[in-house]
DNA sequence: CATATATTAAACCAATAAGTTAATTAACTA
DNA sequence: TAGTTAATTAACTTATTGGTTTAATATATG
């Protein structure tokens, strides 16, 4: 769910923005050449996978990121990580390495 | 592109299991309830973004995990890392900064 | 050669995703 | 109260996705 979520690149901007800070929907909404009722759906997308939060401020729902979700995903990358920063060079280590500490796929 | 090919749970269990050493495209679709075609279009969408690649053995494909695409994910995920494993919730320091009308800069 | 095994290709189908426009709800403002 | 702004809901269209079954392509072996 969350790297379904992540998969769209409006979506990605949308949050590379709210890395900088809170936005209203129609702020995230104006660098894209798309409808307002689209981004508006992008954003309904990222809050069912917890990855913003909305709040409310008179006519305004200002988002913010909510870092949990991606937390998740570098969790999830860690049973990968030694793949490319290891010092390792063989698969039968990888897999000695998952068998003692591998972790479960928390994201879907 | 890679965000897509890691949304889907079949596809990422393909990855765990290749984590562990290389595999052909039948032991690969052995433990899913799905057609081995099935499978092996999901061989083709992980191959497509660099995420496994095929060698020839004879009638086999065996199957090996590439990492590159894995660590562009990790590399993505470090503009967010701060939002979790600094000592302070910046998220939440930020917007009280916006509150009292503070500068406009998440990162120092 | 004939047949079995491993895999891919082609054609098809149902469900989902991403966008649209039009209508609706809610809150501020003159 | 009337009108404007912010955002969501509803209905719809089109493209993509994930699966199916059947057919084709290689490769190995009796």
């Amino acid at each position: 769910m969350t790297l379904s979520a992540l998969a769209d690149p409006t979506r990605r901007a949308i949050l590379a923005r709210l890395a900088s800070g809170e936005a209203s929907v129609s702020e995230l909404a104006e660098p894209f050449d798309m409808s307002l009722v689209a981004v508006s759906k992008h954003l309904k997308v990222l809050e069912k996978v917890g990855l913003i939060s909305k709040g409310r401020e008179a006519q305004w729902r200002p988002c913010r990121l909510e870092p949990k979700p991606l937390r998740q995903v570098d969790d999830w990358l860690e049973n990968y990580r030694q793949f490319w920063n290891g010092n390792l060079d063989r698969l039968e280590d990888y897999a000695a390495l998952l068998q003692k500490g591998g972790k479960n796929d928390p994201t879907n």
